[in-house]
DNA sequence: TATCTAACGTAATCAGTGC
DNA sequence: GCACTGATTACGTTAGATA
């Protein structure tokens, strides 16, 4: 499946590596996916981790998976009555994932890419996860951020010539930083056009973990090791156990890839021992919700926090844990989001900055302004127009 | 080749943080 | 209170995988 990692066969304008590696979910993940969903479709930062340690796959790929999923049953259930939004009156309600911090030095470096390429590829992307120590799909979200309010930043950006569909279908996409603001009079988007890329990261982690195997291999364990490289590589040794037959690409023995690309549940220093399907969570509340919870009809309320049960057999699925209580999903409280999140990110918290003093002491001491221009330079992924 | 769906884009909005 | 900005949503589109 190393489809997108090169653009070797039709060769159109549209370069291949833009795009992260498509995931195959596998029906039992589906299956979860799916059961979960029809709990609530809107599950916040701690289930969403929780499922995606469970599954195998970035917390990312959970989050847009239901993304979709709820396009999909919106689009099934089209008629009028039955708009979702309306039935979740509005309101995705549970933990949202803490706010991530973003030091300035980091910020220096996203915004040198910004100006460079603004719609960087996934290779690209991650290759300023792994300088940055954010993760990439944090990362994704500033770039969709910092488009949205900076529109003219790269004046010169051949980010911004991105538009241009491989047969010239040029896309509407990027309007003009002028009309930014401006009604989408049905804005297409065009396919990130970018450097071609070769990288590509992410799959190993999914591929290795199937569903079958709850035991996802933990960082820092004897299944799974992440091991530290200058700018937070770490090596991922997928678990003996979470291999399967008939996975399609059979994952290199040891794949090295950058901190990001690690889910950030699967980075996530937290060492739960062999069992423990979720970590010990830590009491602390902060969440604001909206007055209307918005979980789906039917969907039982959120819990109060409790006790996850540290000691689930591994045998024990999601899906069967689902099943076990229905109705009983977001047993993470607050506290489970704000813990999910000190995990995830332990720099997304201005207090938690002294934990990443590691990372800051490398961003900051070295590098100036014109060496990170260099290593941009010097990026694969570094953009040159990208028409 | 058609269909399905993961990935990714924008726009709008919510919400945390610092002043 | 406000500005800034990270996070999440709906929605549209693209493109890879598969029947």
């Amino acid at each position: 499946m190393a489809s997108s990692s090169s653009s070797s066969t039709s060769g159109g304008p549209i370069a291949r590596g833009s795009r992260r590696r498509r995931l195959v979910l596998k029906l039992s993940q589906k299956d979860t996916l799916q059961a979960l969903f029809q709990q609530n479709p809107y599950p916040g930062i701690a289930t969403r981790e929780r499922l995606a340690r469970e599954l195998g796959i970035a917390e990312s790929r959970v989050q847009v998976w239901f993304q979709n999923q709820r396009r999909r049953r919106l689009k099934q259930s089209r008629s009028p009555s039955a708009n979702m939004r309306q039935d979740g009156e509005g309101a995705p309600g549970e933990a949202r994932r803490k706010r991530t911090a973003i030091s300035p030095s980091q910020t220096r470096i996203l915004v040198q890419a910004f100006t460079r390429d603004r719609f960087p590829g996934i290779a690209a992307r991650e290759e300023l996860a792994r300088q940055t120590g954010i993760p990439e799909p944090r990362i994704q979200i500033w770039f969709q951020n910092r488009r949205a309010r900076h529109p003219q930043q790269s004046a010169r950006g051949p980010g911004n010539v991105r538009a241009r569909g491989p047969g010239g279908a040029s896309a509407t996409t990027a309007p003009a930083p002028e009309d930014r603001r401006a009604p989408p009079a049905v804005h297409s988007t065009s396919p990130p056009l970018g450097p071609s890329q070769t990288q590509e990261s992410m799959p190993p982690l999914a591929a290795a973990a199937p569903l079958g195997a709850p035991t996802f291999w933990v960082p820092g364990t004897a299944s799974g090791v992440c091991v530290g490289q200058p700018l937070m590589f770490f090596v991922i040794q997928p678990s003996p156990m979470s291999l399967q037959p008939s996975e399609k690409p059979p994952p290199p023995p040891q794949v090295a890839v950058p901190w990001a690309a690690c889910s950030p549940a699967d980075t996530a220093p937290w060492q739960p021992g062999p069992g423990a399907i979720l970590p010990p969570l830590q009491p602390e509340t902060h969440i604001r919700r909206r007055p209307e919870s918005p979980v789906a009809e039917g969907t039982a309320p959120l819990l109060e926090p409790q006790p996850h049960p540290p000691s689930l057999p591994r045998s024990t699925s999601l899906l069967d844990e689902l099943l076990a209580a229905t109705g009983i999903l977001e047993t993470q409280a607050p506290s489970a989001g704000d813990a999910a999140d000190a995990r995830d990110t332990p720099w997304s918290s201005p207090r938690a900055a002294a934990d990443e003093e590691g990372v800051e002491a490398i961003l900051e001491a070295p590098l100036r302004e014109e060496d990170y221009q260099a290593l941009l330079d010097m990026l694969p992924g570094s953009p040159g127009p990208r028409a």
